[in-house]
DNA sequence: TCTCGCATGTAATGTGTTACATGATTTA
DNA sequence: TAAATCATGTAACACATTACATGCGAGA
């Protein structure tokens, strides 16, 4: 439902041609939202037989294999404005970790600790790249409007993203101390 | 492809029918995993059919209408406990609320006020749902490692709330801001 | 000419959402 | 007995993922 209007967005900042997309929702883009190029495509079609993109003009037939670039029109930027307003209801939560974790306190398994350490080492690399975006595009610079609600924008993956550390760090914690108990508890197990 | 191991996780702690399940869903286990009734049904038939669960005998044959008692199988343990190690990568990131804001930046559009703040207040309720079963559940009380466990989980709830809300916050301070700008900057727009 | 990378796409499958259907039980 | 509620489902659709297909141009 939303990835129209990402597309709406991104080609707001700038024309792009399908695979320069893709390039873009995996980097800049993909802090807010993911998508592959199959999609992309299929997305760009569809908001172009709906009228609020289009392809610019080039020299030669288009055809397969050639690039096509697509700006947003005066009905998408409508478009892509009225959504802007809308008051939808956030998506429903769908951790696969979070699964794991109250999973593995079902079943006494320490094996997550694994899962939660794979976790934690891909979402600090993805902490890593957020924070470089925000040395290379916003810090130490005079930053207008636009430029500040964009680096909002960055800063809510890089609070996200250091939460989500944060907790896997507690989790790790909690799963070693059970796995060295204290005195007191646990005298008879397995 | 984890709702599957999400209904395992929800069977270890309780057999169920497919409509408790469903209520479990809505309430507890919601706050790490959502599912309407209807994807419950389909996945639980597919269990039963993998042979990891299995309906509880009861009296009378069983039809439509009827209530079935769900409960996990050895297998599907055995499932759940290999699923619960696996090094899987997060999945990615899609919040429609970053793209309302990110294109409103672009666009100069100060109605997404009211898209953030719809947002910041549906996670405020969320909010406190959770923090009313934490004191129901777990403050006060002698936790054991599971108890312990199940804490972190719904913690993990929590910190991202109140994370989104805080970012709301920003954002709407931010918004405001713009739109009683200081003397310095801004004398000649519109 | 053969391979590689760029660029655009198709097809199949899986997952999630929305709307509706069917039967049993309770209660006004 | 009629309506509401509980409980289990079916069907159609939308969206996402994975694997593969097609065509072009550059360079070995």
């Amino acid at each position: 439902m939303s990835l129209k209007f990402a597309i709406l967005a991104a080609l707001t900042e700038r024309s792009s041609t399908g695979l320069e997309l893709a390039r873009r929702f995996d980097r800049s883009i993909g802090y807010f939202w993911s998508a592959s190029h199959q999609q992309i495509y299929r997305e760009l079609e569809r908001l172009r037989e709906a009228g609020l993109v289009s392809t610019v003009s080039r020299p030669g037939p288009p055809e397969r294999g050639q690039p096509k670039e697509f700006e947003i029109l005066p009905a998408g930027t409508s478009a892509l404005m009225a959504w802007t307003i809308n008051q939808d209801d956030p998506a429903p939560m769908r951790e696969a970790l979070f699964v794991k974790v109250r999973a593995a306190a079902a079943l006494g398994n320490p094996g997550v600790e694994a899962a939660v350490t794979h976790d934690r080492q891909i979402h600090a690399q993805i902490l890593s790249r957020y924070e470089e975006i925000d040395r290379r595009d916003f810090q130490d610079r005079d930053l207008d409007a636009q430029g500040r609600m964009q680096r909002l924008v960055l800063q809510a993956g890089i609070d996200l993203e250091r939460t989500r550390i944060q907790w896997c760090d507690a989790v790790l914690t909690e799963l070693r101390s059970q796995q060295q108990p204290n005195h007191e508890a646990d005298a008879s197990s397995t």
